[in-house]
DNA sequence: AGCAATGTAAGATGAGGATCGAACATTCAG
DNA sequence: CTGAATGTTCGATCCTCATCTTACATTGCT
């Protein structure tokens, strides 16, 4: 059979939303989980591209943690980047504080 | 039959959860409502204690929109106090300020 | 007293979302 | 090539929550 043109191997790249395109609600919604706090949390506490997805301890599957970040993806807050089997993980810190200044560095104090 | 000593004939005063006592996620979810958001925007515009709970022009119906106030009440963004029939409301800027600063001002802004 | 207005409480309903298990794809190591 | 590790996707389940309808309580007006 023939193979498909083009085909390179790797894996579909994850789609990501730029945070100047995320309504408030989205952005709050996505905040306002203790998972994905949690997340946002360590990953604050790593440099970039330090983490893959794995690393974070969180008390749910695999299935739901890649939900998890999905949301965060699709809020603004986070970068991902596949190296090898890994997924990178990147908090968007200047990009979404561009867009809704102080919310992010408020939630990481009060959390 | 003996009526209750001290029976005032009063409804119950609101219950109010002072902005101190909330947690974060509480804050963010409360904001996390499109109707929730309506109703702090108007709010905002306002002086305080001028508008009773059927001022606000939502797509919901009362018990809705009670229900929505209860919550604002439980995230200690807004008080309220009986005046006759009426409930008049007035938001917690202050108050919410110190315990989450920047965030109502944020919300505000961007919504 | 009777009535309209305002708001809450209780029960039912429906939608969204958080979770899990299982199956699958990709990548690297052996 | 085989196997292990890492994530994603799909289907099912469960739970929370937003909403509605109905009923009720309080207040003020006539």
């Amino acid at each position: 059979m023939p193979e498909q043109a083009g085909a390179t191997g790797h894996r579909p790249a994850p789609v990501h939303t730029h945070p100047d395109d995320v309504p408030l609600l989205t952005a709050l919604a996505a905040l306002a989980d203790p998972v994905r706090m949690h997340l946002i949390c360590t990953l604050a506490k790593h440099p970039d591209w330090t983490l893959s997805c794995s690393n974070f301890d969180v008390s749910v599957g695999r299935a739901a943690k890649s939900h998890h970040f999905s949301v965060l993806r699709d809020a603004g807050l986070v970068e991902q980047r596949d190296q090898g089997t890994k997924r990178l993980n990147r908090l968007r810190r200047e990009e979404f504080d561009a867009r809704f200044p102080g919310l992010l560095a408020l939630a990481l104090r009060a959390a």
